[in-house]
DNA sequence: GATGAATGAGTCTTCATTCAT
DNA sequence: GATGAATGAAGACTCATTCAT
């Protein structure tokens, strides 16, 4: 037989085309969602978007909200990364440095996809598994917990995981409030500086 | 006894009939949203639970989005009454009580009707004209930043208007967080300490 | 006792007073389907576009077919009042003036409501009573068959039922395109001329 | 026997099942706007008529109105493909059989799917993409006018585009009336040579 | 007779999901 | 594994008609 043309390179192994296809899904899936808003974005429209049909989507996702739970936990994922990453970074920095700097990541978090963020937490409908308080806010907050108890010496709070939750919900609110309706204010000096002052004077002795 | 007499005033002729209409309807969308989610509240059930036809509730309520949306409203209103009093009651008041006062009511506010509260904030698309940010918190601002300026003497910040946005952004976030994770420390005499220990010390000098 | 003011006309009698709600009625719906077409044509909006409440509407037409059709009938009734009335004084004129007038009078007919005319001809179904071949056709077609047995000397047809049958559709059908197609061409004398010689030289020996 | 073999062309794989859907879908719109007219049409029995899913009928026409004015279409294009070849079939015969040959045809246009002609006309509302003129109409008056261009010598009217579109709108209202009222006469040769006289005595020097 | 609130069967339409090819 | 046509339960919404006041 004569060796046909082959226009789909067939050394790509499975995994990385299972990968390429889940990717270019879930890419989709943020742009449909973005663009159309949550109502409109429909498992149809996610496949064509992201040029496979909607039987292979289904290959992979077994429900429309496997597919948004897997958005939402990429989108999370991102952010946790970041945000880990942040707090070894402050381990040991005073406590003025390590909140401005958390602050700071909030913000920038918020400002990656503001747009998908959005839709993410407006429109998503909180049911199922989405309902529950995710890992992440837990294990966010366990980090907190850990710098507060290193610096413990400077601190007025005593519970500390009240004062963790506390903090995390003032700076998550007010960088989520920026997001949405002071967008404009976002990276002014300002703003970063008063949200620092809110948790810092908060936490500090 | 003359005939003619009626014991039982005639209380729903014409706008009384109309009214306890709408109040049923908007009662039971309250009840099916809270039991069965948004996803599950549809025209007809709310029409059923409220024991009347779907007709009837497409006469009060032109679309599914209206009739949530009059939920909402109905929701805010009455926070709403609520909190404008409590403003004006702590006008005269010194930062420590009067933000005390108002995380204490911003507590009550959230207990009111929690499940509803949550269903309303979490599940509910923000969808048309539910995107707006509300009158309601604009309000609201409005009269924080009167009563900071009444008492700017004792203050460190200065602009107000970011100062009583953050600071309302972050007593309602605590308090949303509170009432949907930690409801037991609702009631808490720490919790509303050190809520009011974080606006208070942001603000005052 | 005081005479008191009075501004419903008490006097009016019940028929006459019967008689003008009719009227409105009908008025209305004729308003409402050519404003909204007959698909967006209800009840309730005529009822309220007549000023009446809806439960009086059904006083009067016990369906909305009945509603239309009565309109249809009122719209045919004031066309045949003109037709026959003209048919009556051309009885004696010769063809060709008599077919003239007769084709003018169809251009008025078509033209005093042309919307009107155009929706019940064109978006009314055709159900029920609206079916059948109203009386208006059957009783012109006798009318014009009588002129021309009258004129028979000076015909070459000799099936006048045939002939009055289609001199009738075609000149219909002739006034009915242009009010439709060409309504600038309807008062043209060309048009006039070319019409009226069809059905003339079409009869005449 | 070798197991592969499949002797049934496999011939509805891709474009074809899709045709066939589509044309079920048609047909059993046809049958069901005969059988119970317009109003009781709905997408629902269409699709149970035509033994596929509404979401099927969904996929191909996106609205009932679709649905209905595709099958307009088709009907007018099956009308047309005739008309059109018969126009160039008498192309160069004398007016008289051309004539004739027109009228002829025009009846056998009607009464090919005379039910199905008359529902379309009489129940179909008028409405959106169905309002305006059809092409098929306007492609027709042009092929009317060419003719009479090229008989110009023996004719009496001058203006060909007004006489075009008198003498089509005559022929086929005489049609249309006959299908409708005397279905009996259709094939009346009296009916016929009546029809066909009109036209030629209009246009004829 | 009038009113207009109430009714609810019935429409169109969508979309998550399946499955034959 | 991929495809995309097919499915059909379910939802939002309409409107002719009724009936208590």
């Amino acid at each position: 037989m004569s060796p046909k043309l082959r226009t789909v390179p067939r050394k790509l192994p499975r995994q990385d085309r299972s990968r390429a296809t889940v990717d270019a899904i879930l890419e989709a899936a943020a742009r449909v969602l973005v663009k159309e808003g949550f109502e409109r974005t429909t498992t149809n429209r996610v496949a064509e978007a992201a040029g496979v049909s909607v039987g292979s989507l289904y290959q992979y996702f077994p429900s429309k909200e496997a597919l948004v739970a897997a958005l939402v936990d990429r989108h999370n994922l991102e952010m946790r990364a970041e945000v880990l990453a942040a707090l070894e970074r402050v381990k040991a920095l005073p406590l003025d440095e390590a909140a401005r700097a958390m602050v700071e990541l909030c913000v920038s978090a918020h400002a990656v996809e503001p747009e998908l963020h959005r839709v993410l937490m407006e429109q998503v409908p909180r049911t199922g598994r989405l309902a529950r308080l995710g890992e992440f806010e837990l294990q966010m907050q366990a980090l907190i917990v850990a710098y507060l108890e290193q610096h413990r010496a400077h601190l007025r709070v005593t519970d500390l995981r009240l004062a963790a939750f506390l903090a995390a919900a003032a700076v998550e609110a007010m960088c989520h409030g920026a997001v949405l309706y002071y967008p404009q204010r976002l990276r002014d000096p300002a703003f970063l500086d008063e949200a620092t002052a809110m948790v810092v004077r908060y936490l500090k002795r």
